[in-house]
RNA sequence: GUCCCUAUCGUCUAGAGGCCUAGGACAUCGCCCUUUCACGGCGGUAACCGGGGUUCGAAUCCCCGUGGGGACGCCA
């Protein structure tokens, strides 16, 4: 039975490179019928929020990940309380009494020196008694893990292949504060063997590590989970995700007008592939995802690419869900919906032409209200020879039934009347009902405007034509 | 600095020694469609990091270099 687990830290809100993580674990359990469980990593109780962990939530629940749990460490302390002390009985762990400063010092040194900055294991018992050490009065000993000193871990990623690093490159780590709170590296092992873990699917910063983890595994005698590590996102210009370069929540995108179906299917084809598949849906990537095929060097995230996977996405949603989604970012704009066109048609004459729901809203907003149009546009359009053409219109329009077709063969009926080439009327009428120089046909347009909303604007807009 | 990982068009990638004259997608350029702009259709430009091996044969395997990423916390 495959059990997978998503365990984020509560630090900040759910990104790019988590949600991709998420659907990665979440998309192997469900191919194999087995459990996705999320488990919130809060043991850094200075960063750790409510805030952070309801925004994990909202970022799951949005991309429609679905999972066992949540489940928290803060939660399971007298677990890896249990488990430490099996380790200090054991000997596979001991109290250390080295001060912060006395490890900083430490580190400075080694790093000045040019060598790994790392823990000298002056606190190990033998290495104490050695040196004269003893505990000072008072104070509140961490616990270290005391790795091997010889020998190496090998491991078979399954992503990468197999690594190997040499035990002497690992120093004793840290497992547990002086208050009894698990560090990391400690309180991953421990949970995903209580959790029975079968597949340890992560980000490749954690690779350096597995060899530690494997290292407490053993001492533990535990079974060893399988491992798999993702490549890293990198942004759009080739430099670390950050705040600066867009590792941005996932709920940003939401905000921002992309469709969930579009986000997923786009994290899922960075760094992982089906042969030429490019658009797909989760039930596909359920059907198809597999480990093998996750590539092993980091990708760059292409928002111009994701915005042409979500414009397909758009064109193929129905207008009802899409009027749903761009009525909350009309109203932000001012407009009021109740009173304008039913948002759905609108959205059937829009909805080929934008990547965001965003951009949808902003498309229909002289559905609802005015736009005027610039200075410049009037200039380059409003011209006297045409003057007498669009009046001519205005009138015509004032009369026939209000439906596109009649619209069209009024229009149709003034360019030949004036002998004009239809952009020259189409054009000013355009811009003078809507603002806009881009706008989807002008009798389609016209006929959801609405005969008194168009007439009244454009007998307001003549007033701006020379002659 | 040390250790680990990695390397195909600008970007995401296909490619498991002969199927590669290296395929697809985004972006870009051109043409068509057209009532503007899109959408759509058709076509073009564009890549195996470098050097050594192994092999009858290498984008594919090995080594070295170089580039990129990651790690080196009482963060996760």
């Amino acid at each position: 039975m495959v059990r997978t687990r998503f365990a984020p830290s509560p630090t900040g809100y759910l990104h790019i490179g988590g949600a991709r993580t998420a659907l990665f674990c979440w998309a192997y359990a469900r191919q194999h019928g087995g459990t996705f469980i999320l488990r919130v990593e809060d043991t850094d109780r200075e960063r750790s929020t409510d805030v952070s962990v309801q925004a994990i939530l909202d970022g799951m629940n949005w991309l429609g990940l679905d999972y066992e749990g949540p489940y928290f460490q803060m939660q399971r302390l007298d677990r890896y309380q249990a488990a430490v002390e099996q380790l200090l009985r054991d000997g596979h762990a001991y109290h250390c009494y080295a001060t912060r400063e006395e490890i900083d010092a430490l580190r400075e040194a080694q790093r000045a020196r040019g060598d790994k900055p790392r823990y000298d294991g002056r606190w190990r018992p033998e290495n104490a008694k050695r040196l004269g050490l003893t505990p000072p009065a008072g104070a509140q000993p961490v616990i270290r893990f005391r790795t091997p000193d010889t020998g190496e871990v090998t491991f078979n990623d399954l992503v990468k292949g197999p690594i190997t690093v040499a035990n002497a490159e690992l120093d004793d780590l840290v497992i547990m504060r002086a208050d009894g709170i698990p560090t990391y590296n400690f309180g991953v092992v421990i949970d995903d063997i209580d959790m029975d873990i079968t597949h340890v699917v992560r980000g490749d910063d954690h690779v350096n590590n597995t060899p530690r983890q494997i290292n407490i595994y053993r001492a533990l005698g535990a079974k060893l989970p399988l491992f798999a590590h993702l490549p890293m996102i990198l942004g759009a210009d080739g430099e670390r995700l950050s705040k600066r370069h867009g590792a941005v929540s996932v709920m940003q995108y939401h905000e921002d007008g992309y469709l969930p179906e579009a986000l997923n299917n786009y994290l899922a084809r960075l760094g992982w592939s089906h042969g030429d598949e490019e658009k797909f849906s989760m039930q596909q990537l359920v059907e198809w995802f597999d480990l093998a095929h996750i590539s092993r060097s980091p990708a760059r995230f292409d928002p111009e690419k994701l915005g042409w996977l979500n414009q397909q996405y758009i064109k193929e949603t129905d207008d009802a869900r899409l009027a749903q989604l761009m009525v909350p970012f009309l109203e932000r704009d001012g407009c009021n919906v109740a009173a304008g066109p039913a948002p759905q048609r609108v959205v059937a004459l829009l909805k080929e032409r934008v990547s965001t729901i965003e951009e949808l809203a902003d498309a229909a907003v002289y559905f609802y209200r005015a736009l005027e149009p610039s200075a410049e546009l009037r200039a380059q359009h409003y011209t006297a020879d045409v003057r007498p053409a669009v009046e001519d219109l205005h009138r015509r329009l004032a009369q026939i039934t209000w439906d596109r077709a009649s619209i069209s063969a009024a229009m149709k009926a003034v360019v030949a009347e004036y002998q004009l080439k239809f952009p020259k009327l189409a054009m000013p009428l355009r811009i003078m009902v809507t603002g806009e120089p881009q706008t989807p046909s002008v009798d389609a347009t016209l006929e959801l405007i609405g005969r008194d909303q168009a007439l009244a604007r454009m007998a307001l807009e003549l007033k701006a034509f020379p002659g």
